[in-house]
RNA sequence: CGAGGUGUAGCGCAGUUUGGUAGCGCACAUGGUUUGGGACCAUGGGGCCGAAGGUUCGAAUCCUUUCACCUCGACCA
């Protein structure tokens, strides 16, 4: 027995696809504003869809030798102050805690915005020796960022998130813990989350406040604009020189260590909403969606047909993450919208007709196609009908990026293709911050990252002062 | 933080100009008829009109202050 809910349609995307977004996530019951701006409420369906995310993610941090902690929310001020480029990057965002107990604190404490600094103090008093490291933590937690302007999962005050935070003894070994888990990020969100990235290095002006350097993966949405989606970086010994961690090398003299960090969040929802999603609301992958198969039962007040949905529940329930939708006073026209809406996978109608045939109808969500098929080996067909649709969603999703990557030799080409085709641009850039800024400036595209993938575009000249260039970047409009 | 907009039932709105004690649609509850792509009939419950002050015999409506949310810009996972 479910609950009723509300039945309204979705804004067409091509439309408003601002407010198709907020008619998803909120017809859908993803989230819910909250009474203090910026702060959403994740709902069950919403939170369903983050712990199946979370579950593959944790899977393969600890694959690779990393242990959760968790960490204080609060960090005094002090702390937060001891790496210069860090404070200047966050002091924006960060909110303060300035009383407690009635009192007026004699140190205002910070909500983290993320945790390097309380880590590293921690980490700073823990490794004495050589024979420690690595150290390969992480911990799921939330962080506060203060934003102007919000958006649920892609912009908010506070989000969930996870970061992972490893010393090692060498550049090197950090470096290779840095990709590691950038490709870790790459390969779950390409296979679960069906959706394709592009995976770089940012430039000096994007990455991380504090970051040596910063590695990104990049989605493209169905409106144009790229989402960052995870980033992993490599802290040098910024961070552990600044908290003076400190350990004796295997020469016997103090070492500090290098340090890593890397980040997915909630924002992930975001994506496979806006890359996946269609007019008549979410599409999920299979492989992460609450729901895999609902089962709509057709004129069920009428004999054997609950008895028979029922059956064919328990059957499956093993295998698959299965709903029977057997509310009354419902029509079964009604129920389809409902659960499509939720982008629920596949739908399974069984009605008198097919009771007396002895099969049912299995309607999949990406292609909208429905077949019939026998009760016999119903949960092969699934199966293999579920790989079929997280491929299909995967394909699809790589064709709509494709479709929306331009390339740009010159300043005009770039613009005329951000207003005709908005997505992804691929042009050479000199490594100036002053080309970047222009190109921003003139654009309102940013650089996304330089891909690790490189390919030479026209002449090899920046596309902005043509000069010669040995990068090629992607640049977008971004969320 | 700049510019604009909106706050009246869970949601969407009318009522505000011209003050007279709150209404519509959907949703919700009950009963009945329905059920293969958003069914229908009947009955019913639900609101100190964002908040605080003021004007007035009387305020959703007029005045002042304040708070929140949305959209667009500048800044950001």
């Amino acid at each position: 027995m479910g609950k009723k809910q509300k039945v309204e349609a979705v804004t067409p995307m091509n439309e408003d696809f601002a407010r198709w977004y907020t008619d998803v996530i909120s017809k859908t019951e993803l989230v819910d504003y909250s009474p203090v701006k910026g702060f959403m409420v994740i709902r069950p369906y919403g939170y369903a869809i983050w712990e199946n995310i979370q579950k593959e993610y944790d899977k393969r941090f600890k694959e690779t030798g990393h242990q959760n902690m968790y960490f204080p929310l609060l960090i005094p001020e002090s702390l937060l102050k001891k790496e210069a480029e860090h404070v200047e990057g966050f002091a924006p965002e960060v909110a303060w805690v300035t009383h407690g107990g009635g009192k007026e604190l004699a140190e205002r404490l910070c909500i983290r915005p993320t945790s390097e600094t309380i880590i590293c103090s921690m980490y700073s008093k823990w490794l004495n020796t050589y024979r420690q490291l690595p150290f390969k933590y992480n911990q799921w937690c939330s962080v506060v960022r203060w934003e102007k302007t919000t958006r649920p999962f892609l912009r908010t005050s506070e989000f969930l998130w996870q970061e992972g935070h490893t010393l090692h003894e060498t550049y090197d070994e950090a470096q290779e813990e840095t990709m590691q888990m950038l490709d870790i990020y790459r390969d779950v969100a390409e296979e679960y989350l069906a959706i394709p990235m592009v995976v770089g290095k940012k430039s000096e002006k994007e990455k991380f406040a504090g970051a040596y350097s910063t590695y990104t993966m990049e989605a493209l949405m169905h409106d144009g604009q790229a989402l960052q989606s995870g980033t992993s970086h490599n802290l040098g010994q910024h961070f552990t020189k600044a908290f003076e961690i400190s350990y004796l090398d295997r020469e016997n003299n103090q070492a500090n260590p290098y340090h890593t960090s890397w980040g997915i969040s909630t924002r992930l929802i975001g994506a496979i909403i806006m890359v996946h999603g269609d007019d008549n609301g979410l599409v999920l992958p299979p492989k992460i969606a609450p729901t895999q198969l609902v089962i709509i039962p057709i004129a069920q007040h009428k004999e054997g047909v609950l008895d028979a949905a029922y059956e064919i529940k328990n059957s499956l329930k093993e295998k698959f993450r299965v709903e029977l939708d057997d509310m009354d006073g419902y029509t079964p026209g009604w129920k389809f919208n409902q659960w499509e809406m939720k982008g629920v996978p596949i739908r399974l109608e069984i009605g008198p007709r097919d009771i007396e045939e002895g099969q049912c109808i299995l309607a999949r969500r990406d292609t909208g196609e429905k077949v019939q098929v026998s009760l016999e080996d119903l949960a092969t067909t699934i199966e293999k009908l579920l790989d079929e649709i997280q491929d299909n969603m995967y394909q699809k999703a790589l064709n709509m990026r494709e479709q929306k990557t331009s390339i740009a030799e010159d300043m005009n080409e770039f613009k005329d293709n951000l207003t005709k085709n908005p997505g992804f641009i691929k042009a050479m850039w000199c490594g100036s911050r002053e080309c970047e800024d222009k190109i921003k400036d003139e654009t309102g595209a940013t650089l996304r990252c330089v891909p690790f993938e490189q390919e030479v575009i026209g002449d090899g000249t920046c596309v902005c002062c043509r000069e010669k260039a040995n990068d090629m970047a992607y640049f977008a409009r971004a969320y």
